[in-house]
DNA sequence: TTGAAAGCGCTAACAT
DNA sequence: ATGTTAGCGCTTTCAA
């Protein structure tokens, strides 16, 4: 790869010279322009986006953090990312963590040491201590899941109230033993919702009982095939379940089917997502549709805003209960 | 963030010294080296990547592009590749393209920039021309979709034996009448699946009729609804499906019911990738397995030994034809 | 064992 | 309108 000095040479110009061709600056002549012009493309020549950085501590390029990319959720959020910071002459990284610290604190550095802008971050495991410590001088937002005390600006639904009406649903159409399928209750996220079925519990008066509170470590199919295996043992099972995931909430349909009984007619199933396959599975699933597209556009305008020194404020979006067959079947 | 300089000015020494304790050489007497750490530690000191990219003409940073990320088949090739990649201590960085030829070249220049060492691409869609021009002075390897005449190296399936197999599974459950419903046959693995189709239909002296053959313009669930709509709506209609994508056949799947027929009672359903997905449906989805996890390992490993100027050769791995619910009820 | 200094490719301040 | 040059943070050669 040729460099600017070799540009320069062949053009019989100063690199200071090339430099301004390449940045277009108004002072240069049409004739120099030209001659540089033609240079440029005789040696093939493309600017160094090494060198570049180096002197303009800026790289126009964005991280974006996720757990694992088999979580179907995530692909319109990214949607949103990518179109927004393209727009604005970004470009986006996918990285994904597995949730491992030290695969974070990789992606922590590309951000420390000027070679990605900023931060989206979607690990609801990601090390909060390290990444508040980053945002100190860096610019980083979080997307879906986030941290209530910390400081570091949002953008995220109402998952309290989301689970409410989710669970309300399930009340409305007459079942009183609804069990929950959360994940660990470490994230805010699995507490929120859990929250959320609680208070529609309480408002109906229905008990709350331990043992239909069944938590999962992952967000797979399988988790949900367990942990409805593990419900349907239970010597009073669950007339309705509330997954917060829909990839569980399929699990859980795939093991009710598999015992012999019937959805929604033996048990209703309500998921929190609304992903691309939740129309796809038989019946149809009835769940929590997020604005995932505008939450990765918002997410992608408020870094870009937060790189430019402007103020930025965290935002809840709405959501919406999207009835399918699997509780109106 | 501190620099070199003010390392090196805090314990006293050049910043040569520095330098030489960061990348451990021997020739650091004991006492320095702790005097070196001990003012790296206190400034909190972390060397900054641009600056070493730019000396050294490395990153450890490897490109992975793929059309969209909304297509679970990557998922697992994805791991292949980060956990080989990890335990070379290279880190990789997903790239989602949408087949976008301007998004890929922003990829493209990182590579010729030195901002990563190597690309991996899925993208079927992706500039052969380009890319070649590109692999003549970088590494670049290619996974799942190939280039039969071109020079790039390449690990992928024998796409033509496991459509063969496919089909031929099908025939011998009896059926005579099968559809596909294949991608657009621009591109190879198309290309490849149908003649594989045909190649078993020929074998046991069944018509190739035009009309049973289906082409979407994409891999998503509704081009698999839409698909099967079409061949649902002909006169004589199929008895089975080979669908050259899961996400066409679980589409499908869903059209069937939706009119109310049976699988496979009334038709047969075969896809293609096994996806985590395919295991959820109702019925389960026959499909044929790709090893993606040791394709994106194997991958990844040839891209190393290529940064590392080692001989690399071009593989095909072995399929599995998975029998499930959708052909055998 | 350590330091001084050149240089990776680029941009911008300053000079002309 | 154009050129000269310093310097971004680092590694490595050469010298001591």
């Amino acid at each position: 790869m040729a460099n600017i000095q070799e540009v320069a040479k062949k053009a019989g110009v100063s690199v200071a010279t090339v430099s301004r061709v390449l940045n277009n600056h108004s002072s240069v002549s049409t004739r120099t322009r030209l001659r540089v012009e033609s240079a440029i493309k005789e040696l093939n020549y493309e600017p160094s986006m090494l060198g570049r950085n180096l002197r303009n501590s800026e790289s126009r390029l964005l991280l974006v953090l996720i757990p694992s990319i088999a979580n179907p959720f995530y692909t319109e959020i990214i949607n949103g990312i990518q179109n927004t910071a393209i727009s604005h002459q970004y470009n986006i990284l996918l990285c994904e963590t597995d949730s491992n610290p030290k695969r974070e604190n990789i992606f922590f550095n590309m951000v420390k040491n000027k070679l990605a802008d900023g931060i989206i971050s979607m690990d609801p495991a990601v090390n909060k201590q390290k990444l508040t410590e980053l945002a100190d001088n860096h610019s980083i937002i979080l997307c879906s899941e986030y941290d209530e005390e910390g400081s570091i600006p949002y953008v995220s639904i109402d998952s309290e109230l989301a689970a409410y009406h989710a669970v309300k649903h399930l009340i409305q159409l007459g079942n009183k033993k609804i069990a929950l399928i959360n994940s660990d209750e470490k994230f805010l996220y699995a507490r929120q919702r859990r929250q959320g079925y609680e208070r529609a519990l309480k408002e109906y008066s229905l008990p709350i009982r331990e043992e239909w509170i069944y938590h999962t470590t992952q967000l797979d199919f399988q988790d949900g095939v367990h942990a409805m295996r593990m419900l349907l043992r239970l010597e009073e099972k669950p007339s309705a379940v509330f997954a917060v995931s829909d990839t569980l909430a399929i699990g859980a349909l795939k093991e009710i089917k598999a015992i012999g009984l019937r959805v929604p007619h033996d048990i209703a199933v309500v998921g929190f997502d609304n992903i691309g396959f939740s129309n796809m599975t038989n019946p149809s699933l009835t769940t929590i549709s997020q604005p995932m597209y505008k939450m990765g556009s918002t997410a992608a305008t408020m870094l870009i805003h937060h790189i430019q020194n402007r103020k930025v404020e965290s935002t809840i979006l709405d959501h919406e209960l999207i009835i399918r067959e699997s509780t109106m079947g």
